[in-house]
DNA sequence: GAGGTTTTATCCTTCAAGTCGATAACCTAT
DNA sequence: ATAGGTTATCGACTTGAAGGATAAAACCTC
């Protein structure tokens, strides 16, 4: 490379991505962009774009979503991982911070035609490292789902247990049971009952109670689950 | 400012910092440097400095960590978080990428003059946001500590049971006992006792067993512990 | 060998989590 | 209305990890 004085190459270019996660059709599914540039053009990518100036990258990624979904869907937003490989983007040293976001079940936000959902478990081709960097978000989800109320980011307002237990099965990837859900999520007193009934307009079966979380922000409900004194438990009671 | 087409306020900076942990003294120690630039000037701060050009961000803090401390020492190193808060440094945009470094607690590497080790727990007025920084490393070990063998990263090669508690006291903050700690290390299979036993040269008492981690790279050994059936439990004890 | 010290094994309790079956509360069809 | 189907919920039971307490083991010094 001649050497240039003007170029920027003393300083990477940063992006910014988003694994959006939705449980559509009883599956995880993440919003994926069809690419209309160069690399990868055609290819479908993660939304995303550069960082600007007087954005910070939790402001910057909701700028770029904007454009997609409708943000204020968007229930959870967390930092993932910055990703720094040299040879990330073939064309130029580009960074990327990768965002994981949540939105509930119980929603359809209107998209672009070149945006789709994919079901995370049969994923297209994907540009750059995007196809790890979704895993990797599956898995931080999966992990929190364990050890806190994270699921209040993708479902409804209220559900009964039935339909949470639907939620859970298909972004954890394996059966899980309604007895032990609702017991599990009470003890931890995540959720309360409404009061409520599901209407039943159903072919039969009891109406089911709803529910909801008690809290709408993430909460650690397990940390240092090992280890630790019992008296010491009973402190994270609190809040 | 005055508009300034060279400038290159386009792109930010991006720093790397690194929170490197070490138990001494019975407590979890910081390794801080003491600034010898504006801004900040004098004040006690993370080490780490500028990503530069054909590194990527670990390839980096490793040579700024270099200048302060053997890394070959570094027994643990991973990502924390990207730190884009407009106003993190007053003088120019810059991003910071932080690190988690651990070393061992059997060795003692030199340091240049400028460089200290600080107890976490009594933590000098640091410059930018990285009091902040630190505290979210230690509560990061502190979660790593319970579900994964993070401990292999702060302990000898080979150490005793008591040895070991007093690692863990330091870092987590509160007493453990050995009895529960030796059972569920092993039941987890993350301790292999040697087979050896500390030659005593103490005043008395029943000589230790030697154990060491059966694996010296990070392992998770209680992820999706909840809301998982049995027989998908016993799938982990694979690898 | 008595007494002190530290380590380690054993027994016990507690409690979160998971399974299973019984009961409750609706529906529809006869 | 009532029998039978369907779904939801509750309670009893089992399992297993985790923590506490005590006793035994294995060294030391005097």
């Amino acid at each position: 490379m001649v050497y240039d004085p003007q170029a920027k190459t003393d300083r990477p270019a940063h992006a910014v991505l988003a694994v959006v996660f939705q449980v559509r059709d009883g599956a995880l599914q993440v919003l994926l962009w069809e690419r209309a540039l160069d690399p990868f053009n055609g290819a479908w990518s993660l939304p995303g774009g550069a960082l600007s100036a007087g954005d910070t990258l939790e402001a910057s990624i909701r700028r770029h979503l904007a454009a997609k979904v409708d943000v204020r869907e968007l229930t959870h937003l967390e930092q993932l991982e910055t990703l720094s490989d040299l040879d990330r983007n073939p064309d130029v040293w580009e960074l990327a911070t990768a965002y994981l976001g949540l939105i509930p079940s119980d929603v359809d936000p209107a998209l672009p035609h070149d945006t789709r959902w994919h079901p995370v478990d049969k994923l297209p081709t994907l540009a750059f490292d995007h196809a790890a960097i979704v895993l990797a978000a599956r898995d931080r989800l999966r992990g929190k789902l364990s050890y806190t109320n994270i699921g209040f980011a993708f479902a409804p307002e209220t559900f009964t247990i039935s339909e949470l237990r639907m939620l859970y099965r298909a972004a954890l990837g394996h059966e899980v049971s309604s007895t032990n859900l609702q017991r599990v999520l009470l003890r931890r007193h995540l959720l309360v009952p409404t009061g409520t009934r599901r209407e039943s307009g159903r072919a039969g079966g009891r109406p089911a109670a709803l529910y909801s979380f008690r809290l709408r922000r993430l909460e650690i409900t397990d940390q240092f689950a090992v280890l630790r004194p019992p008296d010491r438990r009973a402190e994270q009671q609190q809040s």
